[in-house]
DNA sequence: GTGGAAACCGCATTCCGCAC
DNA sequence: GTGCGGAATGCGGTTTCCAC
């Protein structure tokens, strides 16, 4: 008995379809992206239309609504998504961010411009933002604990040099542009024009990328003086003078900036934020309480912070504002806990016992159960 | 239809990390 | 050291809008 050939329904993936749909359709109730723009809509933006040319009856192309490009680089950082071209090509491609354009095209350069021009304005929000959480009693500000991360710098490793080598660059530099712009100026075709004043761009960016260079050495030769190091060995970089070569996570040294983060540790909102350019944490915390109080008009009641920040000096400025929680530092004779100790004390842990001044009741520093439920909080908080 | 103004966005360039 | 892909950014062309 013969078997004929089974029926089965296959692709044809070349027929030509249509479908109504709206964008409104594409997303669920509750999806994120309408939680972001329903946050974005609430937001007084009145300094970013404050920006805008285009009116009412005045001439000029319409701007892209604010609204739009905070809501996009709201739900792509929520997504972890932090490149303007990769903003773009979501747009493209994705459900939730062609919702929150609407149909409006923005391109990456649009992106890019709008996070690059509105800094003052985000960080405005961002003072807003917390004012009104603390309004409705979300944020308390009872414990902000404070930590910084090392963040990689978009300078390369290979692009530090001596004060010696940065001064020869920049001579040639400006010779570079010198010579460039005769060169505009003799008035070359017009084709040649246009790639000629691109060249003349790059080399006027490189000159004054230098000269921040240059200029931040100073800063760096002071760091290393205070380390007891030899001055003229400071390094800065040529394409990222702010840059720092830090002490990395893996234990590696790279370029990088060391961001810090304040967040009130029972709600885990951020409430300060701040780019270090210096590897070490120390120093870093009395400005971020000072921050945190202008930004939310009041002193936090108690401020946790990690070893790296537990120095003298700052533990004593800070504690003239708040209570500080942190780790007990060791004394330099390590064979001895200072925690222990009592009459009959050594010297060394005598003198640190009055230096630290811990009977003082504004600085309390806890012992390690306290401190590992604090670091805790504030782990639980970054995560 | 034309000109002017404002905003958008493509081009060109540089720099980076990575692979080889 | 070289090539490649990705990202950022200033300039200037293009687009859009309005008045005349």
């Amino acid at each position: 008995m013969t078997k004929t050939r089974a029926r089965v329904l296959l692709p044809n993936r070349g027929q030509m379809e249509f479908r109504a749909s709206d964008l409104e359709s594409l997303l669920p109730e509750g999806h994120r992206a309408r939680l972001v723009w329903a946050y974005v809509e609430r937001q007084d933006l009145s300094r970013f239309y404050a920006g805008i040319r285009a009116v009412d009856g005045g001439v000029g192309r319409s701007a892209i609504a604010p609204e739009i490009l905070l809501a996009l680089w709201l739900y792509a950082t929520l997504d972890g998504v932090g490149s303007a071209r990769a903003v773009s090509r979501l747009i493209e491609s994705h459900d939730a961010y062609r919702w929150l354009c609407g149909g409006v095209q923005v391109n990456h350069h649009t992106l890019s411009d709008f996070r690059k021009d509105q800094g003052e304005g985000l960080d405005e929000l961002l003072s807003v933002s917390i004012a009104s959480l603390m309004a409705a009693g979300v944020v308390k500000l009872k414990q902000v604990a404070q930590d910084g991360m090392r963040v990689r710098a978009s300078a390369g490793a290979g692009s530090f040099r001596r004060k010696e080598k940065l001064e020869g660059y920049l001579e040639a530099a400006r010779a570079e542009v010198a010579r460039l712009k005769a060169e505009v100026e003799a008035d070359p075709g017009e084709a040649e024009r246009a790639r000629e004043a691109a060249r003349l761009r790059a080399a006027k960016e490189r000159e004054a990328r230098l000269e921040k260079a240059l200029a931040r050495l100073p800063e760096i030769e002071a760091i290393k003086q205070r380390q007891g190091k030899n001055p003229d060995q400071a390094r800065a970089s040529m394409t990222d003078a702010e840059a720092t070569v830090m002490k990395m996570g893996d234990g590696g040294f790279r370029p990088a900036y060391n961001p810090q983060l304040a967040s009130d540790a029972d709600s885990l909102v951020i409430v300060g934020v701040e780019v270090a350019t210096v590897g070490s944490d120390q120093g870093q915390m009395v400005p971020m309480i000072e921050q945190v109080t202008a930004r939310c008009g009041r002193l936090p009641e108690a401020w946790l912070v990690d070893g790296g920040y537990v120095g003298h000096e700052q533990i004593e400025q800070a504690s003239q504002s708040t209570v500080v929680y942190g780790p007990v530092p060791q004394p330099k004779n390590k064979a001895v806990d200072p925690h222990q100790a009592k009459a009959g004390d050594s010297e060394a842990v005598a003198a640190w016992r009055q230096r630290m001044g811990t009977d003082e009741a504004k600085v309390i520093y806890k012992r390690r159960a306290a401190t590992a439920e604090c670091v805790n909080a504030h782990s639980r908080n970054r995560g």
